[in-house]
DNA sequence: GAGCTGCGGTACTAGACGGTACAGTACTCA
DNA sequence: TGAGTACTGTACCGTCTAGTACCGCAGCTC
């Protein structure tokens, strides 16, 4: 996809937004190519010189989308590593983590993923690890580190990261899936989650004090 | 749907389980009617008898599984209550937990729903209170008569179990979710998944012994 | 300004889909 | 045995789908 004029890349981001939105809404059979074109305000013949077919369409959005996600918990996972106030830092690691995982879009994506694992297996796969995979190996570095610190006990720290993450996000995720609706789940909810969570977590994890 | 002559009744049975196959492997859009009549061996024109389209077939078999699952936890979750050997019983409890719920044919239903849930939002929430639900109402109360004999440090015995539940199903739940395949967890994993999660359960919620 | 390229619009093909109609066959029960 | 019902098989309708062909317009390059 490399040497693309200036005007075709703007056609290929249209569509590829366009699809995104279709796909979400409607799934991978459900959704059709008309659709798309429409929505991406561009012909039918445009979508089909960009992507080979309807399948390669789904690759690319979904491929795209893992790629985007520049793991957005490295930042605050290094001052967490540091810190001298465990118990703060958990909970605040524990709000970030809540709120950027269950936000609406990831959720949308999650689903659709989910959805169509059975017919795009390696895809799934692939965006699980390149999406959640890093941020749990983000989380468990922190947690290594503030082991070494003495300010947790952790043995394994990838089984630290995903305890962490089921305490955290296994309520309002399964709630969210269920309820096929982004707001099924309330702001306040998850700020309780998140806490419940953290506080559990310290229990499990961290060193009598 | 009373009223069914034994063998009337008998061709609603094999639709219904032809109908969740061809569901479960296409999804709703992706499965079509001809295919149904076809695996369940019975003409198209018997199955619109039965039902009166493709909606209503497929939330009569989402339906009928989600009633079809009585909680396969009470009499365990009794014995794990009365127990005076908590540790013992909350692995017991743990292992039975993870090898039900990570059942291929639960999984397969899950991933089912959840992937329909936005064109069926209703029956995604139903389906999630009257199966898991009730399980995690049969734990919570199992886990709040430990915490008034002192085996267990339980203040909000519904926030507990679903702790319990994260725990135990988020990484394997996940993962046969993401991979769209059920054997992607082997039973071994599902072992130490289930042991480090009732460790780190008991950590969390356990007395000082 | 000629020529080329990219794009939009539309019409098309070939097939699949949900759902129905109908004629003929197997079963049930009196 | 005979009447009535349930079922089968196939053909069919209208609609939608992925993907293609073609024409005509806009914009860029030399």
């Amino acid at each position: 996809m490399t040497d693309l004029t200036p005007r075709a890349a703007a056609k290929r981001q249209q569509i590829m937004d366009a699809a995104l939105a279709v796909f979400l809404e409607n799934g991978y059979v459900g959704a059709s190519m008309d659709q798309v074109a429409a929505l991406a305000a561009v012909s039918k013949q445009t979508v089909y010189k960009q992507f080979k077919d309807k399948e390669h369409l789904f690759r690319s959005i979904i491929e795209d989308v893992g790629d985007r996600v520049d793991d957005p918990f490295v930042e605050i996972s290094e001052q967490v590593a540091e810190t001298d106030d465990v118990e703060r830092a958990i909970h605040e690691l524990a709000g970030r983590f809540v709120t950027t995982i269950m936000d609406p879009r990831v959720q949308q994506i999650r689903r659709l993923v989910i959805g169509e694992a059975v017919r795009f297996p390696a895809l799934g796969r692939a965006y699980w690890e390149r999406g959640f995979g890093r941020a749990i190996a983000t989380v468990a570095g922190c947690f290594a580190r503030l082991d070494e610190r003495g300010l947790l006990k952790v043995e394994d720290p990838m089984t630290a990261a995903n305890h962490f993450a089921g305490l955290l996000l296994w309520i309002p995720s399964n709630r969210v899936m269920f309820h096929g609706r982004t707001d099924a789940v309330s702001a306040e909810e998850l700020g309780t989650f998140a806490a419940s969570g953290a506080r559990a977590f310290l229990t499990a994890y961290g060193t009598p004090s």
